[in-house]
DNA sequence: TGTACATCAGTGAACGCGCGTTCACTGATGTAC
DNA sequence: TGTACATCAGTGAACGCGCGTTCACTGATGTAC
């Protein structure tokens, strides 16, 4: 059954966003191309007729899920005055919803440990996701604003990563708590 | 060939350090229980007289990568002062030789993404090494004492986990670098 | 003390399963005439 | 405008490979007598 142009960009779009989420939720070696396909309702065959290895689709997977948080972050920042921006951030992100849903998350925590032993190319996408989030919060584009930027998201990522790996609930909690505290984030954040 | 208690004791033991090596390196997923046992000198069939299953192996791992580090860092700021052994830790903790050898390195930037999605009884390990790294830069058992503690480890963690996955090595020497600068870490750290 | 037997760490072949990838095929729709 | 052919997204079986685990076997050493 032949079907028109849209119709495969489509298909191909619902592909990368359920493989964006799987992979933030069970990893990139934790989700097969027939899980993804099955739950895009489609058959594994078809795969490659979308993507030339499963490889090629970490890459556009990666991308879509930086696009998804940052449009989401960006969205709720602009109506934040820029001084306050970078704590307003930190409180949309060091959240137990958050915590609890990596599949709709931050892809820095969710595949961080996974992609710093992938291909230089899946690298490079994380990277522009570090440059993405960290642009979020950079007041000017001084040397030393970069600076607090990154050990900001640094901060953030270990945070989430740390509340994600413990067992413990309280801990997790009160991990997620202290970096909101030392990024002077309010205490009950919106969202 | 029978051997003696200790002879065994011995053996498990080096399999236990080898494979928290390649774990470290290659993720959970990325080294079979083949490799490991290769790499102890051992055919993979004899894996199962020392271990219940590769799940055991995790835990056993995973214990003895944080035993590794702490260690460590524990014998390093003996010599310091109470009082700058926060930032002493971060100093040796984000360093380029550090991140360029995750096997000999900290697990919880290495690990940390696979291990939120494992076992319970891995996260509770996992736990046990966060609380350790914790421990060791706590001045006093206070409450605001532990919340600071758990938001540097945060950053220390979060920073590594940055500087690995990113693809120019410019850009991770500044991860770390501004991760130091947060933290009060001296420029040029020993070791 | 010497001897026969039991033990069990380690070997290497084999099993079963899942996964990435390939391939022959289908059939609805676009295109050429 | 109508018709024959070409295209190609999607199907589902099959392939090949690696991996965790099992198993029959080995043989040096500990133990019982």
């Amino acid at each position: 059954m032949r079907y028109s142009a849209e119709h495969k960009a489509e298909t191909h779009e619902r592909i990368v966003r359920k493989a964006a989420a799987e992979f933030r939720s069970h990893g990139l070696d934790g989700v097969g191309v027939a899980d993804i396909m099955k739950q895009a309702g489609l058959t594994h065959g078809g795969f490659y007729a979308h993507f030339d290895s499963k490889e090629a689709l970490y890459e556009e997977a990666l991308a879509a899920a930086f696009s998804d948080s940052a449009s989401q972050y960006l969205a709720a920042l602009e109506q934040v005055p820029k001084a306050q921006r970078a704590s307003a951030l930190a409180a949309m992100y060091l959240t137990p919803l958050h915590r609890d849903r990596p599949d709709r998350g931050c892809a820095l925590p969710a595949l961080g440990s996974d992609v710093a032993r992938r291909s230089p190319k899946l690298r490079a996408r994380f990277e522009q996701g570090v440059e993405r989030l960290a642009s979020l919060i950079q007041r000017d584009d001084g040397e030393a604003a970069r600076g607090t930027a990154y050990a900001q998201i640094a901060t953030m990522v270990g945070a989430m990563l740390l509340a994600r790996g413990v067992r413990s609930k309280t801990l997790s909690d009160e991990i997620l708590a202290s970096a909101r505290a030392q990024l002077g984030a309010p205490e009950m954040p919106t969202r």
